[in-house]
DNA sequence: CTTCATCACTAGAGCGCGCTAGTAGAGCGC
DNA sequence: GCGCTCTACTAGCGCGCTCTAGTGATGAAG
C-alpha cells in the first residue's frame, strides 16, 4: 500500500501520527543549499554568509524546523545535557532548579530534570539521566552512599550541591555550615535567649554539620547546660512534631529554637501559632536555607541563607569546567551563608512567665 | 605532557573525559554474537534463546553496558519519552509527577521533566521538550494561551491536567470543580456556617470553575447575600493578603473560607492561627487539591482532594492510546472530586464576641 | 527423499545530525 | 600565465541504535 508522509498539506493518511517532524535536509531543500550549511548555520559555526544565514533561519522557521537533539548528541558525541537530580517535593531545589536554568543556558548546556521521590529512589532517577546522555551531573542534596557517587564520578563529572563528600574526586558546592548556625546562634544570644534548642536535620544534607555547629556556639556562648538536640529529619512533620513536644513542657520550653531547615521551621511555627503562642515573643524561630517559603509575607521567617544562584552557577560552572578539561582534581566550594533576620526573632518577652530563674548563676 | 586518564586500559589518548561509553558492539563482541541480537535481547524482542539472551544479559552488566536512548530514539523514531510540563513550586504538580513515574513506567514510557518558573516560560519549558522528542505532552496546569495549545497539538499528542480547553483537539484531566465545590459548601452549611467567603484563583486551573460554582453552591442554600469573592491568585501570598483583609473586619468577618487551593488556605491559616484564633471555631477554612501539604498533621487541611495518581494515570493512558492511534477524537475526563473533612472545619462558635478574645490582639 | 515451517541468529540500511576533508571561485602578487 | 590564500560552500562518513530481509539448521509433514 502506498504511504504518503503526509508533509505541508495534508495527506488523508492511514490513522497514524501528526505530521512529520521537518528534519534538516527538508530545510536544506527549500533553502537551496546543502544539509551541511544549514548544519553550519544551526552550530553557529563560521563559513556561511550572512544572507545565506538569515535565508536558512527564515526557512527552518517557515516549515518549524527543530534541531532533533537526539541526533545532535549521537553525531557529535556531545549532548550538551546536564543531568539535575533533585526531590520533587524540597523547595529548596525548586529555587535551586530555577537558577540552575539560566546559569546552563548561558554556558550553552541543556538541563534534564529527574525527581527522586518515596516511589522513585535516587539510584533510578541519576539511572533515567545516565540514560538520556547527560555529561555531567548535578545532585541536589543527595542522600546516595559515597561509594554509589564515586562510582558515577568514574563515568561522568559530578558536583554534589548542599552536601560533601569527602575521600572521593566530586566536586561540592555548599555552605559553611558551621558559620551559618553560629551567625543565627549568635543572633538569638544577643536578643537575650539562652535556651536555644536545635531541631536536627537527621541525615539530611549538612543536618549533620549544622548539628556540630550548634553545639559548638552553645558552648561558646557558655551555653552548655541549655543545649538541647530534638530529633527530626527536616520536614515539616518533624518540625510540627518536636513543636508538641516543646508545647507540652511549657514552662521549661526554650525561648528559640533553630530548625534544621525551613520547612521544618514551618511545621514548627504552625503548631506554635496554633497554640497561641507569641511569635517572637514566646518562641524566637530560625530557619535555614531561605527557600521562597521563607520569605512569604506572612510567614516571614529569620532564617539563614544559602544562595540557590550562586550555588547553581558554581555547580554549573564545576561540572563544565570539568568537561572542558580546564581542571583535574577534585574541588569543594564553601559558600558564605548569611544570617537574613526577619520577623520570627525577637527578644524573649518579658512580661510573661519568668522562664529563667533569675540570680542562679545566668546572667541577664 | 602525557595524561594519564586512569581507565582499565589506558590508549594514552588526548585529554579527554573519562572511560568511554559501552556500545552495543561491545556486548556482541564480548557475548559472541551479533549487535542485532543484542538489540533483540534488549527490546526484549523475540527471536533469541532463553541461554543467549541470559548471556548477553551478563556480559552488558559486567562492562556497564546501557542502552543509549539517544541512538535508540533516532534509530526507532520512536523515542518512548513523554514530556511532562510543570511548575516546579506547586506541591499538586510534584504528587502528579510522582505518580506519573511509575505509570509511564508501566505503560514502557520515560518521562523527561521540564520546569516553567518566573524566568523560564512555558513556552521555553515546551520547547525544551520538543527538542528532545517527546512524543506526547503531559501540561501540568497550563496557562499557555488556547491558540498556543492548539498548535502544539498539530504536532504530538498533548492532555491537560487541571484545565480544559474548549473547542481544540486536546484531551484534558480534571475534576468536576463544581461537585468539589458543591461538597464543600454543603459540609459547611451542615456545620451551620452562613458566611462563607471564596478566596478566588485568579487565571489558576480551574479557578473560573470554582467561582462559579461556590457562587451558584451558596444561591442554592439561600446564602446570596453572604457570596463573597475576594481576589486571589492560589499562592500561599494571596492566602495570607486575604486573611488580613478578613482579619480587619472582625466580627463582620465569615466563619469560613473556601479558598482556592491547598497552598492559599495555608496561607490564610498562618496568618489566623497567628492572630489567634481558633480554627475551626473561630473560622473553618476548607482548600482544595489535598495536595501532600494538607495532610501534614500538623494542618490537618479539611480539602477537596482531587486524584493525583489518578490523574496521572488517565493523562499517561490519554497520550499513550493517541499514540497507538487507538482514539481519534479529543477527550475530556471528568474526575469525581472527594471531600475529605480534616481538622480545620467546624461548628462556628456561638458568639462573635469569643473569637477576638482580647480586644486588641489583631492590629488592624 | 523433498518441502516447508519454525527457530535462532546475522547482514546491512538507515534514523538526523556533526564534522572532516575537500572543492569552486574570487582576489592578489609576481 | 602561475601559485597562493581566503571565503563560501558541499560530499559523505559515522555516532549507536532499530528493524527488515534475509540465512542456515532442525524437525515434521508429505
Amino acid at each position: 500500500m502506498p504511504e504518503a508522509q503526509g508533509d505541508t498539506e495534508t495527506t488523508g493518511g492511514p490513522p497514524r501520527r501528526t505530521d512529520r517532524r521537518p528534519t534538516m535536509t527538508d530545510v536544506a531543500q527549500r533553502a537551496g543549499v546543502s544539509r551541511a550549511l544549514v548544519s553550519l548555520v544551526f552550530r553557529d559555526a563560521p563559513g556561511a554568509s550572512t544572507a545565506t544565514r538569515e535565508r536558512v533561519f527564515r526557512v527552518a522557521d517557515e516549515i518549524g524546523y527543530r534541531p532533533d537533539s537526539a541526533a545532535r548528541m549521537l553525531a557529535s558525541s556531545r549532548s550538551k545535557v546536564l543531568g539535575v537530580l533533585l526531590t520533587v517535593r524540597n523547595p529548596f531545589h525548586a529555587d535551586m532548579v530555577e537558577s540552575i536554568y539560566p546559569v546552563a543556558e548561558q554556558r550553552g548546556y541543556e538541563i534534564l530534570l529527574s525527581a527522586a521521590s518515596p516511589t522513585r529512589d535516587e539510584c533510578k532517577a541519576v539511572d533515567a539521566l545516565l540514560g538520556h546522555r547527560c555529561e555531567g551531573l548535578l545532585l541536589l542534596g543527595p542522600t546516595l552512599p559515597t561509594s554509589y557517587i564515586a562510582e558515577l564520578r568514574r563515568k561522568l563529572p559530578v558536583v554534589s550541591l548542599g552536601r560533601h563528600f569527602r575521600g572521593i574526586d566530586v566536586d561540592s558546592v555548599h555552605t559553611a555550615e558551621a558559620k551559618g548556625v553560629r551567625q543565627a546562634i549568635a543572633h538569638l544570644v544577643e536578643l537575650g535567649h539562652r535556651s536555644i534548642a536545635h531541631i536536627d536535620g537527621g541525615r539530611g544534607p549538612g543536618a549533620a554539620e549544622r548539628r556540630k555547629a550548634y553545639r559548638a556556639a552553645m558552648r561558646k556562648h557558655g551555653l552548655d547546660d541549655y543545649i538541647r538536640v530534638l530529633p527530626g529529619d527536616q520536614t515539616e512533620e518533624s518540625g510540627s512534631a518536636m513543636a508538641q513536644v516543646l508545647l507540652a513542657e511549657r514552662e521549661a520550653m526554650p525561648t528559640a529554637v533553630l530548625a534544621g531547615n525551613d520547612r521544618c521551621a514551618l511545621g514548627l511555627l504552625d503548631v506554635v501559632w496554633r497554640a497561641g503562642l507569641q511569635v517572637p515573643g514566646d518562641l524566637s524561630v530560625v530557619g535555614y536555607d531561605d527557600s521562597h517559603l521563607a520569605h512569604l509575607s506572612h510567614i516571614d521567617l529569620s532564617t539563614v541563607r544559602q544562595d540557590p544562584n550562586r550555588h547553581a552557577e558554581l555547580a554549573v560552572q564545576c561540572v563544565v569546567d570539568r568537561l572542558d578539561g580546564v581542571r583535574d582534581e577534585a574541588e569543594e566550594f564553601v559558600l558564605e551563608p548569611k544570617l537574613v533576620t526577619r520577623g520570627t526573632t525577637g527578644p524573649p518577652s518579658q512580661s510573661g512567665i519568668m522562664r529563667f530563674p533569675s540570680g542562679d548563676g545566668v546572667e541577664t
